[in-house]
DNA sequence: GTTGAGCGTT
């Protein structure tokens, strides 16, 4: 029947309409208050995120723009896509994945059991970001993050493998 | 001020 045949989803050249925004070709010097400035200009943001480099500290050069309203969203989308900042032309688009991660996923939210904190439900306390409102239906994980986190080949390029090959031919080396 | 394809777990 129709109802299991998948909806035309958003594919990754064509993301579907969203709040959240995907900047990409960013300067690595334009900061999140430099994106905010640009992009409030088309509604009120729920949140920018620049994505930096976990060991360098800079930025990736992309970065993700909420908005509250998914229709400032789509002006934003049209309106600054291919704009220059910082010198570098800017792509904008809907973002794919919706957030960085969930946050354990799947665990029991409530109180620590032990110590007596007895109520063993409700109290719940979920997390109020601005990211977290309305954002947990786009939880699934998307193939897209494990494509991209599981690539780690030990690059046979730098092996032993090579080094020896490389040895035992001797080297014409022509002057 | 790295030159730049890309969708994030600070």
């Amino acid at each position: 029947p129709m109802s299991n045949r998948r909806r035309h989803t958003g594919s990754r050249a064509n993301p579907d309409p969203n709040t959240c925004l995907g900047v990409f070709g960013l300067s690595l010097y334009t900061t999140e208050r430099d994106l905010k400035e640009v992009f409030s200009r088309y509604g009120p943001l729920a949140g920018v995120n620049v994505v930096y480099d976990q060991r360098t500290g800079r930025s990736r050069g992309f970065a993700f723009i909420y908005y509250e309203h998914i229709d400032d969203a789509k002006e934003a989308m049209e309106r600054a896509n291919g704009m220059e900042l910082d010198g570098r032309r800017i792509r904008v688009d809907y973002s794919i994945t919706k957030r960085p991660h969930t946050p354990t996923p799947g665990i029991y939210m409530g109180r620590p059991t032990h110590n007596g904190g007895g109520s063993s439900s409700s109290g719940g306390r979920r997390r109020e970001s601005n990211y977290d409102r309305g954002y947990d239906r786009y939880d699934r994980y998307d193939e897209y993050d494990y494509r991209y986190s599981r690539r780690r080949s030990p690059s046979p390029y730098y092996s032993r493998y090579r080094s020896r090959s490389r040895s035992r031919s001797y080297s014409p080396r022509r002057y």
